[in-house]
DNA sequence: CCAAAATTTAAACAATCGTTTAATTTTTTA
DNA sequence: TAAAAAATTAAACGATTGTTTAAATTTTGG
C-alpha cells in the first residue's frame, strides 16, 4: 500500500526551508503547509507534530553540520593538510548553506532540542582517530601545546561566525551581499594562513 | 502627574530578560507580564505594543553590544595596546552577559528589527579615529596589508561565537558549564596572541 | 481634602496557534 | 473492477496570541 514518496519528501524540503529562515518559534505549521502548497492536517499525518517534525529536520542539520569533519578527518593527509582541508570544505560547505550555522546554534541555544547531542554525531569524528592524530602531533613537538577543545573553538569560531554575522556585517560596514561574500573569501584564506601559522610554530608562512 | 518610575523600569528589566532568554517569537507578553508580577494591558500601557518594546530592547542592546569598542578606541593608546584591550574589555563585557551576542545576530538575522543600523552606532566608533590609525599603520608597514572588514570579521569571530556557541561546545566536548568558562579564559589568551602575532608581522611573540 | 490625572487591573476582543476529527479522494490489491 | 487501504482535505477543536476596552485604584495638584 506504498504511495509516492515524494510527498513526505516535500514536507521534509518545505520544513527544512521554513524552520530554517524563520526558527522554530518563529513559524507556523500553516507556514510549511503553504510551503507545499497544501493543507496541515497532513503535516500531522507524516510527522504527529510539529515539533517532531523539528526534531526531524535538526538532525538532518545537525548532521550536514559536522559531516565536512567526518570526511576530511578520515582521510590519509598530515595534520596540516587536515586543517587546510577541513577550512576549505568547511566554507565551500557553507557557502551552499549559509544559514546552517545559525539555525544550529540557535536551536541549541533556546533548548528546542531537549537531548544531549547523539553520539552518533560523535563517534564517527572520535573514530577518523583525528584526535590520537592531535596528541600525538603535539607530543612530539610539531604543534603548539594547545588542547582539542581550545583547536576546536578556534576553527568554529573563524568558520561559523562569518556566516552568521552576515547581516550585522552588511550594516556595519554599510556593504552589499556581493561584497560580503567577497569578505568571507579572503576571511577564509586569512583563517588558513593564521590558524596554521599559530599551531605549526616551526612553520612560518609570512 | 508624574509617578514612580520604576514601572516602566521593570518592565524593560523584565522584557530584556525574557527577550534575551527566548527571542522574540518564543515569547509571550503574558511571559514578560508574568516576569513583572503585573499586567499585560501595563505593557501596552506603557510601550504600545510588544514590537515597540522589543525595538526599544534590542536598541539598548545593540548599544551595549558595540560599548566596548567606543570605550576603547577612544583611548590613547597605540594600535597593538587597543587591540589587546578590546578583547580584554570584549570578554570581560560578554562573560557578564554572555547571551547579549546570539541576542544581536539571531534578531538581525530574522529581520525583528526593521530599520538598518542607526548611524548613531556606528559614527561613534569611526569619530575615534580607530580606521585612520589603522590605515596609518598600515601605510607605514607596521601591520598586514589586511583591510578593515577582514581585521573587523577576525575579531568578532573569536571574540563572539564562543558565548553562541556554549550549548554545542559543552555536548560536542561532553564538558560542563565550569569546564567551559575555563577554556573561554584560555580562548581570550590565543587570541590575543594568534591575532598580535598575525597582524604584527615583526613582532612575532612566540 | 477633593477633583483630576495617572496608573493598574480584569475581562474580553478577534486572530492565530497546534492538533484532531471525520469525510472525501486517490491508490493499491486481489 | 470492486473492496480495502492510504492519502488528502475541509472544518472545527480548545488554547493562546497581541491588543483593546472600560472600570477600579492610586497618585497628584490645588
Amino acid at each position: 500500500m506504498k504511495r509516492d514518496l515524494s510527498t513526505e519528501e516535500k514536507i521534509k524540503a518545505a520544513a527544512k526551508k521554513v524552520f530554517m529562515t524563520k526558527g522554530f518559534d518563529g513559524c507556523s505549521v500553516r507556514d510549511i503547509a503553504k510551503e507545499v502548497g497544501s493543507n496541515v492536517a497532513l503535516l500531522n499525518y507524516y510527522f504527529r507534530s510539529k515539533e517532531k517534525l523539528f526534531e526531524l529536520i535538526f538532525e538532518g542539520a545537525m548532521s550536514d553540520f559536522l559531516q565536512s569533519m567526518i570526511e576530511v578527518f578520515s582521510s590519509n593527509l598530515t595534520l596540516q593538510e587536515k586543517l587546510e582541508q577541513l577550512i576549505d570544505k568547511e566554507f565551500e560547505f557553507f557557502m551552499e548553506h549559509p544559514e546552517l550555522p545559525m539555525f544550529i546554534l540557535q536551536s541549541l541555544h533556546q533548548n528546542k532540542t531537549d537531548a544531549p547531542m547523539p553520539s552518533h554525531f560523535l563517534e564517527p569524528i572520535a573514530k577518523t582517530g583525528i584526535f590520537e592524530q592531535f596528541e600525538l602531533a603535539k607530543a612530539k613537538g610539531e604543534i603548539r601545546d594547545i588542547s582539542i577543545r581550545n583547536m576546536t573553538m578556534l576553527l568554529m569560531s573563524n568558520v561559523h561566525y562569518p556566516f552568521m554575522s552576515k547581516k550585522l556585517t552588511e550594516q556595519f560596514h554599510g556593504i552589499d551581499a556581493e561584497i560580503f561574500e567577497a569578505d568571507l573569501i579572503k576571511h577564509k584564506a586569512i583563517v588558513k594562513e593564521l590558524i596554521i601559522n599559530y599551531l605549526f610554530i616551526s612553520n612560518p608562512k609570512a
